[in-house]
DNA sequence: CTTGTATTGAGACCTAGTCTCAACTCTGGT
DNA sequence: ACCAGAGTTGAGACTAGGTCTCAATACAAG
């Protein structure tokens, strides 16, 4: 996975430097989302020596190439999900954060028709669901 | 509208003090989505000696009664757009700023087909539609 | 192995928002 | 009309998340 990403960054045609590297792999390690603070501390435990600027900046790469989408949580916190380029949108366990992709499953049919009342030309759009996955079920069952 | 927001806050049980009238005026008076930061540059323009902590709070309340919605704008950036209570997603012209609200056309269906898919228990969702009012249309055509 | 350009870390800065606290102002009871 | 006390206020410190600048450094093409 930090392969896919290290693919993608030549890709896009920069530099594939150390700290991207380190980054991309502590990326690839994590599960669901994180937060920029997130990624900053594992790069600060374990010394890399990566600044605030390289972390962000990286992010923003990543986010340019769709590897990562930034989501904002219900709570108002902004956090990143590595992902597959296409289009799709996420489905946020709001107990563990774990994060699932759903496709465009009869959301266009809905732009369209807003389109269609409101006149406005749509460009893009953003969904996010926001529940309990099924493992948050299980542990705290109907909460 | 002023009226509006202030017999909601009445409801909600708070008080009708100077500075909530001052702000409900200054937000009725503006047109579609803006930030905290224009209404307390609206408030210091017009030197009413009203703090920032007091217009984050008037808009936190004003979330909590759903007279007001937070919108993540596609650069990042927050708005607040005063609207309906009821249930709803909102259309933003990424252009002149305006907002339409669209009302549950179909969604259900979609996030009911995405919890299936998942096993996910969605408890909430949020739409947002980014393109160009038919004002905008006219002005800069296809752009 | 050189060299030009992309990238880096540090730290200042910015925006959005929260918290604390002493001072003040509603409002209900009288 | 007046008072008391709880709710609210503004100032300013503080936090989180992110951007900018700049001199130093590392990449990668030749």
């Amino acid at each position: 996975m930090a392969r896919e990403l290290l693919a993608a960054l030549d890709q896009a045609g920069v530099r594939l430097t150390g700290p991207r590297r380190e980054l991309a792999a502590l990326i690839a390690r994590r599960k669901g989302h994180f937060t920029a603070a997130d990624l900053l501390a594992d790069a600060e435990q374990r010394s890399l020596g990566i600044g605030r600027a390289t972390v962000f900046r990286l992010l923003e790469l990543l986010a340019d190439q769709n590897l990562v989408e930034r989501v904002d949580l219900p709570d108002g916190r902004h956090a990143y999900v590595p992902c597959e380029p296409s289009h799709h949108h996420h489905l946020v366990c709001v107990s563990c954060g774990a994060i699932s992709e759903v496709d465009d499953c009869g959301i266009d049919a809905v732009t369209a028709e807003a389109a269609r009342r409101s006149g406005f030309e749509i460009q893009s759009h953003r969904l996010e669901l926001f529940g309990h996955c099924p493992r948050c079920q299980k542990v705290e069952p109907r909460q």
